[in-house]
RNA sequence: CGCGGGGUGGAGCAGUUGGUAGCUCGUCGGGCUCAUAACCCGAAGGCCACAGGUUCAAGUCCUGUCCCCGCAACCA
């Protein structure tokens, strides 16, 4: 029988730093869904790859002094690691850079440029020449350059337009007609909002840089990123090169994305497909995303979490269990290390490695590793058995509908039940009387046999754990052959396997971490670098991070204590060229009196703050220990005075 | 009136087409001893942000208000 098709991707990830637990998210949610169908019996082509162009990576390889593709090629290599890593299942990795989508880009570009769809015009806009940036006009800050703060001219220049607005009308009416082509529906919503809010023709073309693939009939430009990027659904499909690959993968079933990409790619792409008149997706699902601690992560804020020390540190499975379980799709989920550590204890350790350890260790005990013929079943037994029967046919319902949270529920439920079965039927009891051999055998036959089903259930989310449990059930088929049928029966494990010696599949994490993990490494030899471990938390920053602070020496005019507030002093200072209002808290170190007149540290751009109702525009520097509080100061220096 | 998401027992979340408010952790009490101090049972704890409305019935639909968080066309 000939299996049925399903083409899932992940977006290409840009390949200008190192990729952060988000895109492990996105990706090991496809992943799952990939494995998922695979046990299904679909002939499933699974994408994902790297969005090598752009002005931004030109920019990261000359500061690196290296060329574009050899800047690329490092980093596309630690993608490719992290999937290893992460035991991502993909069927293809696909480059912007390479020559098959490089041919594909450029005959899509010169089809829609001859039939029209493409134009030339002048280009009007904002540049900031420092930066090679343009911007548009509500982007500037104060009229300049929202990066770096310079003065924007206007430039005007010569692009290529695509004709988006021809295909306005087409494209609401296709997702009004076809409501499962935007999950989930609140994105749908806003997808039909902002295109009848109207759509403008896309600017396609750039020649401010030279790291894009050239427009094939003009080569001073390149093409637009976007329009670069999404075509790579197709060109990894077989698009110009293998018909039939293409007539069988395309259209893709779902496109995974993040919640802040889903507008380009149910609005851009769907509308190069129609002018290059190819189907549309059948899907595109926006994710939401990951906050770390509740907060959001970025590099400025220094939280971002890196997958690969996660994953040594914890292992493979647990990271992907976690994500899958801890955050429903769709929604932002919070990060957190306790909530894995917990997750790791409850779910992994707990419930599903301790049930396979201890049936293990009552079939060897009990009767010496073997798992013998079953007797009669009791009600408690048919319980168990239509339980197991009907987790597999819930499991399968909700993986279809892509709701993974409620299916992974399913078999903890499941597990649950097992563990019970266990206090019910009491088998150590069984043990000791001789005449209940048969109805002990009936006992531990299920309980293996429920694991059996459960290593076939979890197998998508954690494709390294599933086979360690068949393994030791001493179950000889190789576990690669296995598809969701052999879950759907039950009774499909041999009497007489002979199970392996338990061994915990996920131990415990013990963590008294910041009482012990600190402590331990004060093995005084180097007392410099027992300093270094004191705040592990704070990340390297380069001489740029640091140039984004302003700060200045300020003039103390005035202070006065803040209302109802003990710690709190409003002070308004001089910064040679203005006069501020600041808040600070240091009224228990620092009278009134005794500050006006000094000449203080002060940041500058700190976004501003509301502090008991105060704008405070600022923040002064201060050395604290314990208790004690020092400002720093700059007593000889005129107020305005960089410092640096 | 720029767009969107969220506000549910101490914490973190789920609640499918409106029909007795659930899960995990934590807390308290009990049971069991095969097991990774794991497992099982029970209990306490919620006016489901607030105010109106529709309905026999609203966490769920409608209207308004207040908070929190993202995004605003190069970050999953």
């Amino acid at each position: 029988m000939e299996k049925k098709p399903f083409y899932i991707t992940t977006p290409i990830y840009y390949p200008s730093d190192k990729l952060h637990i988000g895109h492990a998210y996105c990706t090991t949610i496809a992943d799952s869904v990939a494995r998922f169908k695979r046990l299904a019996g679909y002939d499933v082509f699974f994408l994902t790859g790297s969005d090598e162009h752009g002005q931004k990576i030109q920019r990261k390889a000359q500061e690196n002094k290296v060329t574009p593709i050899e800047y690329v090629d490092k980093i596309v290599d630690s993608f490719k690691h992290l999937w290893v890593k992460l035991n991502i299942s993909n069927d293809d990795f696909i480059r912007t850079t390479e020559t098959r989508h490089r041919e594909v880009v450029q005959a899509i570009f010169q089809k829609i440029h001859d039939q029209g769809d493409i134009y030339k015009a002048s280009y009007e806009g904002w540049y900031c020449t420092p930066c090679e940036t343009f911007w548009i006009e509500r982007q500037l800050n104060d009229g300049k350059c929202p990066d770096c703060g310079r003065p924007v001219e206007v430039v005007q220049e010569e692009s290529y337009f695509f004709r988006m607005s021809k295909y306005q009308d087409r494209l609401l009416k296709y997702i009004e007609e076809n409501p499962d082509f935007i999950q989930p529906a609140s994105r749908r919503n806003e997808m039909i909002n902002f295109i009848k809010g109207g759509l403008e023709d896309l600017c396609v073309s750039r020649t401010t840089f030279d790291w894009g693939i050239p427009v094939p009939f003009d080569t001073k430009h390149v093409v637009y990123v976007w329009f670069d990027a999404l075509t790579n659904y197709i060109t990894a499909a077989g698009y110009l090169h293998d018909r039939d690959k293409l007539a069988k993968y395309w259209p893709a079933d779902i496109h995974l994305v993040g919640k802040e990409i889903v507008r380009f790619h149910t609005i851009i792409w769907p509308i190069i497909l129609m002018a290059l008149e190819v189907e549309l997706p059948k899907m595109v699902y926006g994710h939401g995303w990951l906050v770390v601690e509740g907060d959001k992560m970025s590099k400025s804020k220094g939280n971002v979490i890196e997958p690969l020390q996660l994953i040594e540190e914890f292992g493979s499975d647990a990271i992907r269990y976690f994500l899958l379980r801890e955050i429903t799709l769709g929604m932002d989920g919070n990060f957190s290390r306790d909530a894995l550590i917990n997750r790791i204890n409850a779910d992994l350790a707990n419930d599903l490695g301790n049930l396979l350890h201890r049936t293990l260790n009552m079939i060897g005990r009990f009767n010496n590793s073997i798992i013998e013929q079953p007797g009669e079943t009791d009600t408690v037994d048919d319980e168990l058995i239509k339980l197991a029967q009907n987790t597999t046919a819930e499991y399968e319902r909700l993986m279809e509908a892509m709701d993974i949270n409620a299916a992974i529920k399913q078999v903890w439920t499941l597990i649950s039940r097992t563990n019970k079965y266990i206090d019910e039927t009491a088998p150590w009891a069984l043990a000791k009387d001789p005449a209940q051999k048969s109805r002990l055998n009936t006992v531990m036959y299920n309980l293996a046999e429920t694991l059996r089903i459960v290593s076939i259930l979890i197998s998508p989310f954690m494709p390294s754990t599933a086979p360690k449990i068949w393994q030791q059930l001493g179950i000889k088929s190789d576990f690669a052959t296995v598809c969701l049928d052999d879950a759907q029966g039950w009774g499909r494990l041999a009497a007489g396997t002979v199970v392996a010696k338990p061994e915990p599949i996920f131990p415990r994490i013990e963590e008294k971490e910041q009482a012990e993990e600190t402590k331990p490494a004060a093995k005084p030899e180097k007392k410099q670098e027992v300093k270094v471990v004191e705040n592990p938390a704070t990340p390297e920053i380069t001489i740029d991070d640091f140039a984004k602070m302003d700060l200045r020496v300020a003039k103390v005019l005035a202070a006065e204590k803040v209302k109802g507030a003990d710690k709190l002093l409003t002070l308004t200072v001089d910064l040679g060229t203005e006069q501020r209002t600041i808040v600070s808290g240091i009224a228990k170190h620092y009278t009134p009196e005794e500050l006006v007149g000094k000449n203080v540290v002060m940041i500058i751009n700190l976004k501003p703050a509301k502090i008991r109702g105060i704008e405070s525009r600022g923040m002064v520097l201060a050395a604290s220990c314990d208790d004690k509080l020092t400002l720093v100061t700059a007593p000889e220096m005129p107020a305005g005075s960089k410092v640096k």
